[in-house]
DNA sequence: GCCTATAAATGGAACGTTCCAATAAATCAA
DNA sequence: TTGATTTATTGGAACGTTCCATTTATAGGC
């Protein structure tokens, strides 16, 4: 329909009678051109259909105003967050963040990471795949394109970390799970292929360590970080010889996999076994009962991470401080009422 | 750490020994060159840490490899899942997806439709924003960049449209419900500025006339189409004269929220009061009870319009046909037992 | 009226590719 | 050997911007 060629600056310039520099500046809103010019070339650029070429721009430019986010799971709602945190930074600097998945497949984000680099993106925050092996930065790091990592760490890597305190989290629910009266208690989910695995795992067993858990008492049983992960690790659990009371789960997706396995066996999540889970996503307040998570507010960490990236690019460094998000413990429903007073009255009025 | 400037073909030439035109060859993968001579180029990209510039070569190409995939509100896992079934067509196809969440405000979606334009995106895949304007897409339209709208269309657009067959799958669910003995419906959440809305409630009211339901009998509760919005529909529709027994929801995250309002006022959802949602997200089948609702295949929707895109594409045509989804009815446990054999014993064990 | 200072607009080179036309080298037919 | 053909390689002109150095127009001071 529109006229076949694509409009370039030359063509506003012909259509306004003026030149292709002028065009050039009023594009860049520059104050040197008389208003009267400008608002002919915004005229012309209207009737034309202009549309800005930012790669021909780029070729100049030192600097694009795109920011590459690489997710390794988007329809996990947790990473969802993340990314709509940044972006509500992102959008008030002028900056388009354009989002990667890479589905957990570390040849995937090779691809994702290669062309979003050829794209010309000023920066890149990632949420590695897991299984990303050590040299998959190494390009990107020597390109001097500022890298930071988000909720995920890579084992030896330079490059700048926002996380949330895993092990703390991980303590405070363990303690939590203690003080509740269990004696017995298991890590569920996740695998030792994750740096967050063992974070979160360090955080359960310093706890058992420090408030009197004898080691044959902590138990830990891997598994997939999703809702079937955590069926598993339930069965698993409950066929052992001497069975757990209470399970910190690797996040909230084994966390729901764990409760619904215990329906199945008509035990009730809280009073017959108690459940926390990681993450705090929505989902977790409307669960029936209500699931005691740890809350990493990953919108905030994302929006941590934008900050972070924007003072990179703007002090042109590929340095950056690590950032340790606090956590907390949000108490519901899942654990129950204290087990050494333990009644059946799982009722559904929970805590904030 | 690198060479402060980043290399160019000129570089990777120099160091090989050759013109910049047979390097730039080799990049493409032309069988012009001798293989010896591919080789050596190939070692001295790696040498210098040269990064392709996609930018300066599109100056050149008529098309880019990237499709911009524009989402609403990537939070929602329905629509998240729609992004991962377009990015499996497109990774096969060697096609970069860049997604954009728009968080369903128009502003932003026209700022990141203008975004991905000026990136010179071969394509475009939207699910429009609530409230987008009927001129938003014109300027698209005119530069002659293909398009196809995802799960929703707009009201007198010309642009292909892929998304799931509504009207049907309402008429399925409310026959459903009519099927288990109810006679007095009502649809939840929705409001009248999402085309969604309309051809869902058109199923809804058309399965009601058809099947003996009175006008006066067939209710209409606006609301949020969230989880919250669930929870206030509940409560306006137990609060009327003659409140209904059964209702059909906008999409699932109502169907949630109407559960989690009976479950406060110690109703059972099924027992006491039947919900149908509509999605079949990951979670439905999860929920206690298992909720019943129409499955739409968004990720097979995500792949249809990619497979489309593609198609557009490739013939440089910029119409393409719609596609109607088909859908089914996926019955669970949320509309508990036929209303006339009722009884209380609203079990664990579901249908698939 | 002339000179200088300021404001507004412009031409040209550069950015990193692709692709065409041209060249150089190798092979073949006679 | 010569000319024709095929195979590899190459220089140069685009592509659509930005930005610097100029030029041209306008105003101010005397």
């Amino acid at each position: 329909m529109a006229s076949r060629a694509k409009a370039t600056i030359f063509d506003i310039a012909r259509e306004a009678g003026v030149s292709k520099s002028t065009v050039s500046l009023v594009l860049q809103g520059s104050g040197l051109i008389r208003p009267e010019t400008a608002s002919k070339v915004r005229k012309a650029i209207e009737d034309v259909g202009y549309v800005y070429n930012r790669g021909a721009a780029n070729l100049r430019k030192a600097h694009s105003n795109v920011i590459g986010m690489v997710i390794n799971d988007l329809t996990n709602p947790f990473f969802a967050e993340l990314a709509v945190g940044m972006e509500r930074v992102f959008q008030s600097a002028g900056i388009v963040p354009f989002i990667a998945n890479t589905a957990e497949n570390p040849v995937r984000q090779e691809e994702v990471l290669k062309s979003l680099m050829e794209q010309g993106v000023a920066g890149l925050i990632v949420s590695p795949a897991r299984g990303t092996t050590p040299g998959a930065f190494r390009r990107i790091e020597t390109a001097g394109l500022p890298v930071v990592f988000a909720m995920r760490r890579l084992p030896e890597s330079r490059i700048p970390v926002i996380a949330p305190d895993n092990h703390r989290g991980a303590y405070l629910a363990t303690a939590h799970l203690i003080g509740k009266g269990h004696r017995r208690l298991v890590f569920f989910g996740g695998s030792s292929d994750l740096v967050v695995y063992h974070e979160r795992l360090g955080g359960f067993r310093e706890a058992c360590e420090t408030l009197g858990i004898a080691d044959r008492d902590a138990l830990v049983v891997e598994g997939e970080t999703s809702r079937r992960g955590g069926i598993a690790c339930l069965e698993t659990a409950l066929a052992m010889a001497e069975p757990p009371t209470a399970a910190l789960c690797f996040n909230d997706a084994v966390a729901f996999g764990a409760m619904l396995a215990l329906r199945k066996r008509r035990l009730e999540p809280g009073a017959d076994f108690a459940i926390v889970g990681f993450d705090d996503v929505a989902e977790a307040e409307h669960y029936m009962p209500a699931l005691t998570s740890v809350a990493v507010d990953s919108a905030g960490l994302g929006e941590r991470a934008a900050h972070v990236m924007l003072k990179m690019i703007q002090s042109r460094t590929t340095r950056a401080e690590d950032h340790i998000g606090a956590v907390n413990l949000v108490v519901r429903e899942s654990c129950g009422p204290d087990r050494r007073t333990r009644n059946r009255n799982a009722g559904l009025g929970g805590a904030a």
